[in-house]
Parts: structure tokens; C-alpha cells; sequence
DNA sequence: TGTTTCACTTGCTTTTCACAAGTAAAATAA
DNA sequence: TTATTTTACTTGTGAAAAGCAAGTGAAACA
């Protein structure tokens, strides 16, 4: 199994990374149509799955896990229970999360 | 010809749009691994095709064709004459593509 | 105990990306 | 002036990602 790495891109290293610019770096992450929306939608505050569905631009919902999935992998959100005690889970900006709001 | 839209997309309608919502405007102009890189050369005085391939990310030949032609389309990017009275062409940023500069 | 909602996954088609190669005009060197 | 090189692309092709519809199983609710 060669090329292992879609999801858990936590330790990158500077082979991994198309150049030392911090705009190349940040594209990297940031460098598609729904990343960030699923970023504003939790600056915002929303946190459930179909939260994300019910948003406008409609986000299809194997594109959500993914990006999902990836944030959390970088650390840039986590998962906490919706209601106290329940089973199912939220999304929450991490405080490394939080950190990117300004720039929307 | 149906769908007829690539290049020429200098007047949007909001039927056009994904949502109202200035995230995802900015997201369909930058949505891409590319776009911004190409404004960050733009930006540091670069203006020549063979700056931009010379780069250290390496971006193919084809995908800044097609990025440098949407920007000016857009309106956020022109051509000049590489050297006075020559025939080969430069890229540098408008006005408007100025403006966008403090993001980075 | 159904029934509905939620949070996904799977499969398939379409679109976009990435790489290599090719080309023609412009600039430069001989 | 001719030859060579550089520049600014375009074209073709395979791989990857996006987009869409449908399906599934657990959780919450009536």
C-alpha cells in the first residue's frame, strides 16, 4: 500500500510541501471551493452535520465528511458530544481553529 | 453550444452565484490551489510567463494559461508590453487587483 | 414499537488537474 | 542573414477529484 497519506497529514514535513511560502502552505489546506466554507459555518457556530447540508451553496455530503475528517486530522476541529451525555457528535473550531476566523 | 461560460465570466448574475454569502464569492474566483500563487507573483513584481513557471511551486503551463485568463477577464489582472514597443506581452495587476493585495 | 431524522458510505459519471510533448513566433547569436 | 535559443503558449492523455443519487444503519422521537 505506497502513497498512504490523504487523511492524516498531522506531521508534515518540508518534502511534503509544495514550497517554504506560508500562501503555498495555506493553499494547501485552504486550496479548494469548501474548506473554508465549512470554516465560516462553524465561525459561525453551527456544529451538525446538517447544519453544514443546510447551508446555501449546498455542500454534497461525501465532500463535507471528507473535509471534515481532514480538519480534524489537522487539528483545526474537534468532535464533542451534540447533547449531554447523547451519542451523537458536533464539530467545534479548535483554538488553533479559532485562530483563522479574522481572516474571513 | 450549450454552457457557454469558461472565460467570460466578467458580468455574474446572482443566478451565477453559489449564495449571496462574500465566502463563497471570493471561493469561486480563488477556489484553487493556483489562483493565489499566481496573484502572490503578481504581487512581488513578477510578470513575465517564464517568472511565473519559474517559481518554486511549478505550476504547469497549461493551468496558468487558463488561471492568467480568468484573472483578466475578472478584470483583477492586464497585459503590457513586455519592453517598450516589443511584441511580447507582461502581466501585471489592476487597480482592482491591487486591492486584493493585503490578503496575503 | 414504528417512524423519522441524522450521519454518513458507496457507486458511478463528469469535470478538473497534472504531466509530457509539441509548436510557432520572437529574440538573440553567429 | 541565417541559425539557434527562448518564450509563450496549445494539445493530448491518464489520473485524481468533484458532483450526484441512492442506500444504510444507528439514534432520537412519537
Amino acid at each position: 500500500m505506497p502513497n498512504r497519506k490523504r487523511h492524516t497529514e498531522v506531521g508534515r514535513t518540508s518534502a511534503d510541501r509544495r514550497s517554504p511560502c506560508p500562501v503555498a502552505c495555506a493553499l494547501d489546506i485552504f486550496g479548494d471551493k469548501w474548506t473554508l466554507l465549512v470554516i465560516r459555518d462553524l465561525a459561525l457556530g453551527r456544529s451538525r452535520f446538517k447544519d453544514f447540508i443546510n447551508s446555501p451553496e449546498q455542500i454534497p455530503t461525501n465532500i463535507l465528511s471528507d473535509r471534515l475528517e481532514r480538519l480534524r486530522h489537522r487539528g483545526l476541529v474537534e468532535q464533542v458530544p451534540a447533547v449531554e451525555g447523547g451519542k451523537r457528535m458536533a464539530y467545534v473550531l479548535t483554538e488553533k481553529g479559532k485562530a483563522l476566523g479574522p481572516i474571513l
